[in-house]
DNA sequence: TATGAATGAGGGTTCATTCAT
DNA sequence: CATGAATGAACCCTCATTCAT
């Protein structure tokens, strides 16, 4: 009845999604409660997308692109390579604070059959960043000389883990600039 | 058709959860599938789980049980430190490669309702693990002065990432060693 | 197949859920069976109610209702006490003679955990009626001295017993006037 | 394991089945709770009674027979048919007290399929029981003249009306003595 | 574009009954 | 006689999806 711009019923709907995935996760969550949450009727969803896997990716999507665009621009242009992991791995620590719910449902979803595709995508895109930081390093001579993609796949997996501390970890304590700093320098003391 | 030893029926049910959990998620598991792949009547799981998410939780507990008794056995009798957290690192990636659906399903439901507190608990021992190794690591001399409990817990998350990186990059390149390498040396080129 | 008027719905499942139940007790009678009856799918039914028990207690209130408005309609404008209270009994009688899959349902549940408030409310209204029956014989000198709410309640459970007769006894041959006399002269012969 | 006579056992089920019924219901009951409540195994069951119907209605039966056991004796040698019908009243109020759950369980399954017969028989003959006493009190004249069978049916119903009152008011004050006084006397004042 | 009543397959769970021991 | 693990049909209920309006 209401005469909504299609684009802004999308849009609602796909907050509501949001929402309501977050709290209940893929599985439990319904279209009846995405319904309700986004105030359109149950039929209207399938108007906008495919059916539930649908949403939910398109959902996941939206999602990464916002944050790869965030990435890639807040490190874009600092200088120093240290400075550039480090504001990395901020961004990403700072992002998991704040959106806990959409980590631990991504993660709950981590090996789903569908969206894995897409998720490797992003996966490989932050990794690309993180390579590029390292091959500056190297060329700058402050950091050691690595095997590129490979420690790229390391630092990556590291920053998974620290992003998951934060998430699952309810009294989480730990920063990022100490973070970044044991990334950086290693547990050992240096003679 | 009847009378097989219980321990023996729950043996097989656990087994047989194990294989249908980890294809296809807690959610789209069916006990119906469960019963068929232990060769067991779907009446007979609940002679033995109360529940799905009984027998979920009983068989998450017995692998994080054994998980635990070997990480516990095969540190404790290193003297060295470093030597202790390389080993410490190499158990889990192993574990990790050995065992990849399992740790594709435990994440997978890493922010369940229930069975939350059984994981907690879990987490805290592997990082009391940690906690202690980076105690004599300080005291002999080796390692640098860190707050303890909490490197511990940004350690413990490097590893988790280590290990979700093994679980989620099907060509996963990266070694224990590497990986240990990176975790005590950091980065930053040495002086 | 589609677009019933939702009241419609809820009226035809009522009906048929009556038949249902009649015929095969709370207990034996199945969602499909009322679904089949009602020509309504099986998960139409928890679009008007909540579950088995809801769809059950909604259909006795309703009837319970219908009930307790007949009796007070058509006892409510006779003046003379004895002949309300012969009024009273004939068309409890003739209800159940009328009614006897209900009366009979509801007497098979009677010890019932759920329910049982609504069905002592009913009750106790019914009660008040007689009780305002005998008010008016003692009243008006008629009626001998009686403990009020004691002896409408003994007559009530004479009623019931009445209405249990015509049920249980499947050519019952005792007519309303017969009952009404027996219960106002008594078995005793007048000296 | 247990040397046990059979009788005993057989026994032993009966009383568990009896306040395994009571408290649940036909329906909701079940055979692990009465094997349990009568400390012999699931199969064990089977070995003295051919299902749960027939399980139900040898207890049924048998309660049935002492109660009409009692009846009959307490009766047959009251030589005034008023003091008759009073102490059946009372012998039948009694009864009703003490054991509200059977009452209630018979109640329940007033309608079912099965177990109707023999319900009927043991109706059959109470209801001889109170003709005779009906015709010995118009034999001596102290009871007017009325149809014997079709009275007598009418007093049975009046009197399982005070029965089931008396169960399902939780807090029933009427008495025997009432009872049988309204029943003999009526409600109207004599002459 | 939008609605929401309706569908129906499928999931978790129970329980009377059987049968190898 | 006795056991109790095992069976499997059947039950209540949910929910993604459709479609007449």
């Amino acid at each position: 009845m209401n005469k909504r711009s299609g684009i802004k019923s999308k849009k609602r709907i796909l907050d509501a999604a949001m929402r309501v995935f977050s709290e209940y996760g893929y599985a439990k969550a319904n279209m009846r409660m995405i319904a309700k949450a986004s105030d359109i009727s149950t039929g209207g969803l399938y108007l906008y997308f495919k059916n539930k896997e649908d949403l939910y990716l398109t959902l996941m999507k939206s999602k990464m692109d916002d944050f790869a665009g965030m990435t890639m621009e807040s490190v874009s242009d600092i200088a120093d390579p240290a400075d550039a992991m480090a504001a990395f791995i901020t961004i990403n620590l700072n992002y998991a604070k704040k959106h806990k719910e959409l980590i631990l449902l991504q993660g709950r979803e981590l090996g789903f059959t569908f969206g894995l595709e897409m998720k490797r995508k992003f996966f490989k895109k932050q990794r690309g960043l993180i390579e590029d930081i390292i091959r500056q390093g190297m060329q700058s001579g402050i950091f050691r000389k690595v095997n590129v993609p490979e420690t790229a796949k390391v630092i990556f997996s590291i920053i998974r883990g620290f992003v998951l501390g934060i998430v699952v970890e309810p009294d989480a304590l730990f920063t990022p600039a100490e973070c970044s700093k044991l990334l950086l320098n290693g547990l050992l003391k240096k003679e």
